[in-house]
DNA sequence: GTTTACATGTAATCCGTTACATGATTGA
DNA sequence: TCAATCATGTAACGGATTACATGTAAAC
């Protein structure tokens, strides 16, 4: 069975889920009043993309009272589910999602937790914040390019993703040194500790 | 004319266009090799939208060689489109959009030079810091609800949230400040060129 | 003469948005 | 009983992705 991709938004839906059981209005909620806010808490994007994923075996339904019109319907991932949640979050971070600005890489952070063992959350950090030093020197030569043609709204934007950039960049090592003193609950795994 | 609302996609190849004068593959170009990498610079995204701006009225196409098979096309505004530019422009930054991320305020800015005035411009950046510090605020107080819970990496994530809007809180009164002892070409009163 | 860059297009598929529709439960 | 909140759904539409297809011009 070929594992065809799922979109960010599923992917959230799919760790909101692994993190605790949800019906859809539960998963508005958050959208709705959490700094989750970045995604869509429109019913017409939340039950079509539940339906979905139930449809592929990765959610599961358990109804509340099956007599009802419309039963409530509280999700749990399925084994495929949680493999799938595992997988995506396993993925070290790209340039190209970097990029695209889709959140992804913070996502995946957030879920990691049970999935990875503290060591492979610090080297998931490790990479993320390479691939961000990659691209701001990418930026900064990009920059320095502009500098002279004196084009200032254009220097300005730059400037503003460079920023953004940085800002990433150094909530990476923060975050790094936080985790490496922090005693924690990670994914077990042989050798812990 | 029932102006029915573009995608920040859309709007950010009206911008382009607006500057200079472009054939779809310039677009790719730009898409490609520069920050503006954000947007996708594969033809099938390309393509489609710019002659559904040309059906719109928005985009004109000057034909290269009229009798080739696929003639080369080099897209311009339209005065249709000169407005719709403008009007989305003169938008003021909205606390959907910056949550959303679609990088539209930052787009809109760097479009801006020569649709508004100075003091326009100011006023933008000025909302745009009141947005993002409104957003801030509420991102601190829910932060602050999260902190003692000791989520670890929750916190992080809020973290990194955080970080980012304060830089682009920064970035607003910096680009405010470089503006203002500026001496540069903005919109004229009346029509140059 | 063959590769590389230039240049434009289409078709299938699917996701997200918007708007609309419905029903259950709780509290004033 | 009326309103608000909880709770789930559908239908139309359109835009984005992916893959495929085609053709020109220049350079090596």
């Amino acid at each position: 069975m070929t594992q065809q991709r799922l979109t960010t938004f599923e992917y959230a839906l799919l760790g909101l889920i692994g993190m605790s059981p949800m019906t859809g209005y539960d998963v508005h909620k958050v959208f709705a009043t959490t700094p989750f806010a970045h995604f869509s808490s429109s019913p017409g994007s939340i039950y079509p993309a539940l339906h979905r994923l139930a449809r592929r075996g990765l959610l599961e339904a358990i109804l509340d009272k099956k007599k009802e019109a419309r039963p409530r319907r509280v999700y749990k991932l399925t084994s495929r589910g949680e493999e799938a949640l595992k997988t995506w979050i396993h993925q070290p971070v790209t340039r190209e999602e970097l990029i695209r600005g889709s959140g992804a890489p913070i996502l995946r952070f957030a879920f990691a937790k049970d999935h990875l063992s503290k060591e492979q959350i610090l080297a998931y950090l490790e990479t993320y914040q390479k691939v961000v030093a990659a691209y701001l020197c990418e930026l900064s030569s990009y920059a320095d390019q502009v500098a002279t043609a004196g084009m200032l709204h254009y220097r300005l934007a730059l400037d503003h993703g460079i920023r953004s950039f940085q800002s990433e960049l150094e909530w990476c090592v923060s975050a790094a040194t936080e985790i490496k003193k922090a005693r924690h609950s990670y994914r077990k795994r042989r050798k812990p500790r």
